[in-house]
DNA sequence: CGGACAGTTGAATGAATTCAACAATCGTGG
DNA sequence: CCACGATTGTTGAATTCATTCAACTGTCCG
């Protein structure tokens, strides 16, 4: 194979679970894959408000309004954070196709975090009342709903290790390896992706300044663990990685 | 009024919420509350398995065993935290009377977490499959834990926040401000209280080594904030308190 | 082309940690 | 009920990892 320069994604975007009907959106796929009748995917196509679109640095929905919708990533990638009110915020989620946003506002009513577009994203809007109505007649769905906010809490925990308890090396090693994990659980390639996130939110995710984040990815660089030029990264050694990063079992 | 000497918890142990039907356990009352009649009552009881007491120190569940119960505290208080493998810890929740634990373990039908009791407990360990079976009978049911886990995901949420962006003095003033407004939504003093983590878990808990408590903790006596002996506190001016903790609306 | 943004680098600074030693308190068994 | 070992809490001094600040380069996009 030669060496090619570092590209961006692969083209084709594969889905990585059976082939499942699929209509004006990818939520079934993805977020409610259990075993469904016809009946009840017709069920399901009328609650999908529409699909839209935004850009870079749009913002989905913002903290305190009105949960309406629950989002469903159709491609793309969003970031979600929480602020201090004097400016500061913490990037709490990145999420990328295949999952569902706004499920934290499901006991307020009220979203409690912001969510803003990394990149050009589609997303389905899905209306909450209504999904709620037929998930009374469908209990599958709220179990799926169960099961995705449980993930949700396992992969918040998760943050909370690395933010309270793993020094800078670990936190970018733990991002790199998290990465290539989900892109390649994906059928995208795990060693060689793009980074939907700037130097400045990746620091602010793990809990650190701009500056570290680029000087721990240059003594990787060094370490010949990683190639990295602008957003582009390969992993050339993510055993070694791993080890840096402590990551054992559970995903 | 003299200046007693600060003392334990208010003798009675009212419940915050309207008188419900309360049979074996607080279940019901706390987790539950939506109209049940008596029927789905019946059901309800039927999945309690037993009330169980731990002491201070022994452990509830382990990360990896298999989700057998979900864990309602009667009383006490229970710290959950996740590890790296190499020793070091994270305590990413701290749970009182009338709150629910496991339910992070729903996708992966194991538990992510482990649970220790930080002075003697008493919970309800409740049959998951046989809930669940009820659940499905019970839509409120299943809704009610819907809410229960988004509710702990803004709480997740909070905590990022606090380990990422914020520096000492804020972790400590944010976390007794909690722990007020805790203590006060359950009819407890908001304002005199026992601290039932030690210095050690309490550092741990907010990303600090624990001689950073203990002197935050001073400088706050210092400062006329708190009176603080050993374990109890007492909050002398809440209002400066919030105020360094920038803690605004949504609790 | 030019302005803005993203990324990079070095030097100085600092907030919190680590280390070490000690004091107070708890609890448990003699 | 007291004593003694263990645990929990406290303090000062030295250290460090990451941050802050400032200056600069490269790159994207209108």
């Amino acid at each position: 194979m030669t060496k090619a320069k570092i590209s961006l994604l692969p083209p084709a975007q594969q889905q990585h679970c059976e082939p499942v009907t699929c209509n004006n959106c990818g939520i079934y796929q993805l977020c409610l894959p259990l075993g469904l009748d016809q009946g009840d995917m017709t069920l399901l196509d009328s609650v999908i408000k529409r699909k839209e679109i935004y850009k870079r640095g749009q913002v989905l929905y913002r903290p305190g309004e009105q949960l309406d919708y629950v989002y469903a990533i159709r491609s793309g990638s969003v970031k979600t954070y929480v602020g201090t009110g004097d400016g500061r915020v913490q990037i709490t989620g990145f999420h990328v196709a295949g999952e569902l946003l706004g499920l934290s506002a499901l006991a307020s009513r009220r979203y409690s975090n912001e969510a803003s577009a990394l990149e050009t994203v589609s997303v389905c809007k899905v209306e909450i009342d209504r999904l709620d109505e037929v998930a009374q007649k469908i209990p599958s769905i709220q179990y799926q709903m169960l099961k995705i906010m449980s993930v949700q809490i396992r992969q918040d925990e998760e943050l909370m290790l690395l933010l309270g308890k793993r020094n800078a090396e670990e936190r970018l090693a733990e991002y790199l390896i998290s990465l290539s994990r989900r892109f390649a659980s994906r059928n995208y390639s795990g060693t060689q992706f793009r980074l939907s996130m700037s130097r400045l939110d990746i620091g602010n995710y793990l809990g650190l300044a701009e500056e570290t984040v680029i000087r721990i990815l240059r003594r990787f660089q060094e370490s010949g663990l990683i190639t990295a030029d602008r957003r582009s990264v390969c992993l050339t050694d993510i055993r070694r990685l791993s080890a840096i990063a402590h990551l054992d079992a559970a995903a």
